[in-house]
DNA sequence: ATGCCCTCGCCTCGAGGA
């Protein structure tokens, strides 16, 4: 089974990209982060035509966060982060996908730090903390994929220096990720490739991509239920080469799953 | 120290991104 987060960075204008991408490697599932539209303009029938269910949470202009099931219909769990009521922002859906839990979210950015944005970046990545512990509770399979906006250290970013006081990078957020993995999650892409400089974004400018001055901001964090089942990590870097692409690529992950009853 | 480039909205410039 293969799972893939992807800052698409507007689903509507993205969607070409989009589509080109699901044809190329045809993910099983998708979460996909900033759809930067209304629920009522989600792409849901062109998805559906490429083969693809979902579930979506948008919002105007701003975030969105949406999952995919490839041949069938993601069952939705949850919509929002719990722990905020008045939290109007669309960062978080999780639905029930083959007996995996599978949680999409989109970090806040947080900057300008400090200030009421980064305190509010860190006030959710709390609630994330605690939503998390619960969800490891549960003992079961669960799947937290999407864009942190942090880079965890500085094999993550292209220039550590200059991302100090960067609201992905300062200290504060770098131990609150620190702090959410050691809960015991595994961070799918480092642990099959430590030491190795990996990059999901590069910025739209100064051929950013080109130089490969990226940062690594997409993860996956696997509970212990479904770790063990982890064989490939890696990001998807050739439709960040494409014409009208996100400044993300996507990022991958293949589970080998253990048969079910009734599996064929 | 700042802009660089891009998306969206709704109106061509501003806000936000990272």
């Amino acid at each position: 089974m293969k799972i893939a987060t992807y800052n698409v960075n507007g689903v509507i204008g993205r969607l070409p990209v989009l589509l080109k991408w699901l044809e190329e490697d045809m993910p099983d599932v998708v979460c996909l982060q900033e759809l930067k539209t209304t629920d009522a303009k989600f792409p849901r029938k062109e998805l559906e035509k490429a083969g693809y269910g979902a579930i979506w949470h948008g919002e105007k202009s701003w975030n969105g966060v949406a999952i995919l099931a490839r041949g069938q219909e993601p069952q939705l769990t949850r919509k929002g982060l719990p722990g905020d009521p008045d939290d109007s922002h669309s960062r978080y859906i999780e639905a029930a996908i083959d007996g995996i839990l599978v949680g999409a979210l989109y970090l806040p950015n947080g900057n300008p730090a400090p200030g009421p944005k980064f305190e509010y970046k860190l006030a959710w990545f709390r609630r994330l903390h605690d939503y998390a512990a619960e969800l490891l509770e549960l003992d079961i399979p669960v799947v937290l994929a999407g864009d942190y906006n942090v880079m965890p250290t500085d094999l993550d970013v292209y220039k550590p220096e200059r991302w100090l006081d960067d609201a992905l990078f300062r200290p504060e957020v770098r131990r609150a990720y620190a702090d959410l993995v050691a809960q015991g999650w595994t961070d799918a892409v480092r642990h099959l490739h430590p030491g190795e400089r990996i990059y999901t974004f590069w910025k739209y400018w100064r051929n950013s991509f080109e130089r490969d001055a990226g940062l690594r901001i997409d993860h996956f964090l696997l509970s212990p239920a479904i770790a063990p089942s982890l064989k490939t990590a890696s990001v998807v870097r050739s439709p960040r080469g494409w014409e009208h692409t996100s400044d993300h690529a996507p990022v991958m992950i293949e589970l080998k799953l253990s048969k079910r009853v009734g599996d064929d």
